[in-house]
DNA sequence: TAAGTATGTTAAG
DNA sequence: TTAACCTACTTAC
């Protein structure tokens, strides 16, 4: 489920409950029970958010840096806490809130050194105010890397993930496989502006949502798209499907290991 | 019951 | 380039 707005949501999901209040934290799958320990009984002092990386605050203890990965995911409840399940990593509970957390690619307690360190090899991000598309820029200009694969270096630009990519390159009909440095300078500077915009707005409904009003089913006349993933898209997932705007079939390609989805007139 | 898939990343070969 | 990892859900046998 986790790309960049996941995170985010989850940081300020984190800070909400858990912000300032002393928490009870417990590992009942054992994974990270020594890390638990350390954190039980501490006061949270924030949560933060940088591309898909979610930084837990614990004052002097240290921060817990939790990835999800592919297959992670954080579930919240209200109230007391049931008895967990044995594949809960971390469950964090104040007497009015509990989060689980099971399946994260990462989950462990870090110094402050550590986590700047982690800051240091992501790229700017689109929901992080302040955060620089030139910087993105320069790197994309000087590559004759595809702009798809690009857009999914954490490096380059943090937070964007497979569903993102393929959206925002249909949106600004940008060929996948065109190199960086021929991507014109005023295209990238509106598809930042769009990515921007898509994620906050991602943030805010929990879910991933980029077809425009006049392209929506009901302004269609098709019935809406029901999808696990759980957002109307252009092309993600849509593979052989009639493009939404030209009705050309979508096609799709892994690349570097990873599913990329495109409509090759609209991004000719 | 087993296999396949997924909005991801790292390490080994 | 391939495999491995972490979980849950769907599909195949």
């Amino acid at each position: 489920m986790p790309e960049g707005h996941t995170i985010h949501r989850l940081a300020a999901d984190h800070q909400e409950r858990f912000g300032g209040r002393q928490v009870r934290a417990s590992s009942p799958q054992g994974k990270f029970s020594d890390g638990a320990a350390l954190l039980d009984r501490r006061v949270m002092t924030g949560a933060e958010a940088h591309g898909k990386h979610l930084f837990l605050g614990f004052g002097d203890t240290g921060w817990v840096h939790v990835h999800l990965g592919l297959i992670g995911k954080f579930g919240f409840g209200d109230g007391p806490t049931p008895p967990p399940t044995d594949t809960v990593r971390l469950r964090i509970a104040t007497s009015a809130h509990y989060a689980d957390l099971r399946g994260p690619a990462a989950c462990a307690l870090i110094t402050e050194p550590e986590k700047r360190a982690i800051h240091d090899r992501l790229g700017p991000d689109p929901l992080r105010p302040g955060d620089d598309p030139d910087r993105v820029y320069t790197r994309i200009a000087r590559s004759r890397i595809s702009v798809a694969a690009l857009l999914l270096d954490q490096k380059v630009i943090a937070g964007v993930g497979n569903v993102y990519r393929a959206e925002v390159l249909f949106r600004h009909g940008v060929d996948p496989f065109l190199a960086g440095r021929d991507l014109p300078r005023p295209v990238w500077d509106a598809m930042w502006a769009d990515l921007v915009a898509l994620m906050r707005e991602g943030v805010r409904t929990n879910r991933i949502d980029t077809v425009r009003p006049e392209h929506e089913p009901a302004a269609m006349g098709r019935p809406p798209r029901v999808d696990d993933h759980g957002g109307e898209v252009y092309v993600y997932r849509r593979t052989g499907q009639p493009c939404l705007v030209c009705g050309t079939a979508v096609r799709t390609r892994p690349l570097d290991a990873r599913n990329l989805f495109w409509c090759p007139r609209c991004q000719a």
